[in-house]
Order: structure tokens, then C-alpha cells, then sequence
DNA sequence: CGATTATCTTTACACTGTCAAGTTGAGTAA
DNA sequence: TTACTCAACTTGACAGTGTAAAGATAATCG
């Protein structure tokens, strides 16, 4: 929640709030300073113009992520196997796409940016389903195997998002657990 | 190749050049309608405004795509496996997004609209990917496999397109070969 | 107390998409 | 031929956008 006064944690907020109720067209500079109570030039001192705010906008997106991955990792029973504690953090992942899908796009059309920060909470956001394949790694080696779990889940995440597609057979939710288990053999 | 006077595709080319040139960003209505050297309100009579030129522009890029798709399909050697063709029909899948990024996310970001043109082309790729998967499906159902083998390529693909990410553990090319392999068993 | 500096507002400008009205030119019917 | 029609396109205007410059305001500090 942002301190009032705090304008640069504010103005984030309200970009978050406009992406989650009126998706990516909503979020201009204008409307954003103004939900934040502000003028339209007011973002100008704290982040540079719309682009610094997006990045802003998308770093608060990966450290709200992060904290999802994390609760859910942190909600499983204690005798929960290695394969459910993957399956379910996956699954919060593809479900935070699509409960956040202009925020999730944005989150990750800001990646090429390389602003330091994003890319540190960005980083954070993977260790927590990297320190999950762990378990399954077994003789292989591990960045081959992490990428391909982390490659099979974005792309459901992304194209379960919107719509399923194609309409004929769709991306459900329901079926990436058995698309996962094909993938840690 | 737009012929003169056929002034929709001659803007949905122009369009196109403008994604691969300068990005998304430059793609605006009264630079596409310059580009194809007419006013900017000429667009308007053949498409429903720029939602609807970003749909044709979608469209046309999910025939190109196909396009590529099957092409590479047709260049295989009769004596490839069915290994390697699936492998080069999805490569081609992942770099035609790295060399076409604005375009591509364009395509994908188009797809929610429901467009009964975009839809049918966007299936018709979908289907050159399907049938490469039918030699191993086995005895499992097809579905699943599919939209797996699917999510791992277009998840590949996104994470590829601009940068490696995360930095430390890009995700190249060269380690799709082998995420899938793991896939197929 | 007076000066300074960060914060925010006001104003102006170029650019955007859309709409309404006007222009043009090819085809058509009498 | 002449008048009509109509689709294709242009022109002009409008509200909304991001950005930059200049002004106002208030807190901080010497």
C-alpha cells in the first residue's frame, strides 16, 4: 500500500489498479497521475516519462509475482511430494498470467529494457521455480532441464491467457499436469 | 507483392515493413497510410480503423508464418526422421519470432479479438505443428501431447525472442533440441 | 531569517486516431 | 452526350497523448 506522500510507489499502484481494470489502453500517463491525484506532468520527477514508469509498473509486477510463487511453495503440506510442490507452483504461474494478463504481458515486453532492477526481481521471480526442478535433475544437468520446464510452462501461461487457442483444442489449465509430467519423465 | 491500387494489402505490407523496421512503436496509422503513400484517413475505408488494420496486418503474419512453416517442412530429406522433422519445423517456429518479435507478439496479441480470418490462418499454422506430432502419440491421446509439444515451443519462442532471460541461464536455440527430446521420451 | 532545492503545476507543442465533409473519377443509364 | 451514382480518397477539425519549459510552492538548510 503506498504512504501518501510517497508519489513514485503511488503512481505504480495506480498503474497496476488501471492495467487490472481497464487493461494496457487505459494505461496512459495521464490517467495514471491522475488516479494518483497529480498532475500529468508529476511522473516526469520520479521516473523518466512513460516508458521509466512502465518498467516501474512491470518491477512491482515481478516482485508480486515472486510473492505468489513463494506463498504457494510456503502453502504446501509438509508431506507434499516434489512433483506436486512443482506442479502447484507452475500452476501459480500460469494462473497469475491470467488473473494479470496486461500486467504479465507488460511484465515481460519490459525484460529488453535491461534496467538493472527488473532484471534482479525478474531473476528472483525464476530461482523460486528453479530451486523446484532441483528434485528432478537427477544425472542430467540442470539448466537444460530448468529451461525446458520453465519454456513448457510460460508458453501455457501465455497461451492459456487470453483465449484458448485454437478454439478446437484448447490450452486448458486442467491438462498441464499431465503436459509437466511428460516433461520430468 | 502488393499490386498498385489494391490499397488494403499495399498497407498491410507497409505495415509489416514498418514492425521489422522500426518496432511496434512506430506502428501508427498516419505512418503506415504515408508509407503507402496516401492520406490518414484512407485506411479507414477499407478497415475498421487501426484495430482493424492490426488485425489484417496479424493475419497476413499468420499466413507468412504457415508460409515458413511449411516450407521448412517440404525441405526436409525423405530419409529424415520424424525426430528431425519436428524439431526443424518448431526451429523454425522459434526463430521466425526472434526475427520477426514486434510481429509476432502483434499476432499472438491479436488473437483474443475472435477475427474469423485470424482465427482460421492462426489455426492452419497450428495444424502443420499438429500433424508433426502424430508419430508420437502412441498410445496416449493426441491432444495433450500436442498442446504440450506446442506450449514448449511457443514458450521457447517468447523467452528467446529479445533477450536471454534470465542473463545467467539464457535460453538458447541450441538447448531447445533437447528440452523436446525429453518431451517425446 | 534568507536562500536553495526538490516537488509539483501550468502552459504549450507536436503527434495520434477518429470523425464529418468535401473532392475526384470511373462507371451507368437515359 | 449528359446527368447521376457511388466508391475511393483527401481535407480539415477535434479530443487525447507524451514531453518539455517555465512558474509556483513548500520544506530544508546554512
Amino acid at each position: 500500500m503506498p504512504a501518501r506522500g510517497d508519489l513514485p510507489q503511488m503512481l505504480i499502484e495506480a498503474g497496476l489498479a488501471i492495467l487490472d481494470e481497464e487493461g494496457a489502453e487505459g494505461l496512459t500517463l495521464r490517467r495514471i497521475a491522475a488516479r494518483a491525484g497529480v498532475s500529468h506532468a508529476a511522473p516526469a520527477h520520479h521516473f523518466n516519462g512513460l516508458p521509466g514508469l512502465r518498467i516501474g509498473i512491470a518491477t512491482q509486477g515481478f516482485q508480486d509475482f515472486r510473492r505468489e510463487l513463494i506463498a504457494t511453495r510456503d502453502a504446501q503440506p509438509a508431506d507434499a511430494g516434489a512433483f506436486q510442490r512443482l506442479l502447484a507452483v507452475n500452476l501459480t504461474y500460469i494462473r497469475f498470467a491470467r488473473r494479470h494478463t496486461p500486467l504479465f504481458r507488460l511484465m515481460f515486453d519490459q525484460l529488453p529494457t535491461q534496467d538493472p532492477d527488473l532484471r534482479s526481481v525478474a531473476r528472483a521471480a525464476y530461482v523460486v521455480l528453479q530451486e523446484h526442478c532441483q528434485p528432478f535433475v537427477r544425472d542430467r544437468e540442470a539448466a537444460p532441464f530448468e529451461t525446458a520446464v520453465w519454456a513448457l510452462t510460460h508458453g501455457f501461461a501465455m497461451l492459456n491467457m487470453d483465449q484458448p487457442y485454437p478454439p478446437e483444442s484448447p490450452v486448458q489449465v486442467s491438462s498441464y499436469e499431465d503436459a509437466l509430467r511428460l516433461l520430468v519423465g
